[in-house]
DNA sequence: CTTGCTGCAAAGTGTTTGCATACAT
DNA sequence: ATGTATGCAAACACTTTGCAGCAAG
């Protein structure tokens, strides 16, 4: 059972070139991760895995998370909630790739949005070199939350 | 003993607003966060209070950081290290309010910046606006943060 | 007074760790 | 072969909750 395809060998060279093992379960991980653009956490990854993986254990979900994050091929983001959510960054996907979040401060609703990228990206460019250069630190990702009230919960404040 | 002074009627005035109670407690917190610029964990906020106020508990400093947040006077972060961080929005320090952070991903250590607040606000308040409208959401603030390396930290990568 | 707030202790929840076994290379 | 990765269960760390007593307005 070869999940993996032509597509995957960025996957899979990654892990060689680090000296990692690609393992079933991380070939899991990695395949639900691709197959969503929702930000899932680590139950939900170890629910999906779990339906045809019973032996799948809760350890190896977040050493797996943990190591694609190191990686730098997953992000982790926390929206308030108590738990991390996890999302590919290199995507086969047809949504965009890089985008940011609303959050709703009352029913933890989160909406993706990738408008302004372009504009927005010129500045962070532009920020990001500067602070780099300050504070001499190496940038290699970056986040943009806004929270607020979505719109049915609006109403009720 | 009256800790506060003529600026507290800012928060006094806000808790009565609000029909809330101005408590020992919660004029502890306040002051704590008041005191500082750094970015206080429920743990740091217990600790500086117990020190003079031996009988606080934990569980009043949760309620009372809810509070707080709710009624958009602190603002709460997570850094990726499990637990929430804490400032006050509304502050009387001589340090700028409106910052954003730089985070190490390998020893967690927090850098605030306020370069370039100027050309970032005209933007975000941009990019609100239309947000705003596009997904029907009241955002009421917004959180920028950048992770990598700091300068301790990149030598040994 | 009255109702909201507090402190305590216990319970919850998400995440991490130790260790013997299984498996990728 | 050999050293890494896994699964299990127990341990952790942070946060929340229930409740009887306390105190702010």
């Amino acid at each position: 059972m070869d999940m993996f395809n032509d597509t995957d060998s960025i996957w899979a060279e990654k892990f060689r070139v680090h000296g990692y093992r690609l393992t079933k379960p991380r070939k899991a991980v990695l395949m639900v991760l691709n197959k969503t653009s929702k930000h899932l956490s680590a139950e939900d990854i170890y629910l999906a895995i779990h339906r045809s993986y019973k032996d799948i254990g809760f350890a190896t979900i977040y050493r797996t998370l943990d190591l694609l994050v190191r990686m730098n091929l997953v992000n982790r983001f926390e929206f308030g909630d108590g738990k991390s959510r996890y999302e590919l960054i290199y995507e086969r996907k047809e949504v965009p790739t890089h985008h940011h979040h609303l959050i709703c401060r009352k029913c933890g609703k989160v909406i993706d949005y990738s408008d302004f990228i372009e504009e927005e990206t010129k500045l962070i460019d532009k920020i990001e070199c500067e602070l780099s250069k300050k504070y001499d630190f190496e940038i290699d990702r970056h986040i943009i939350q806004f929270y607020g009230l979505c719109d049915e919960c609006k109403g009720e404040e």
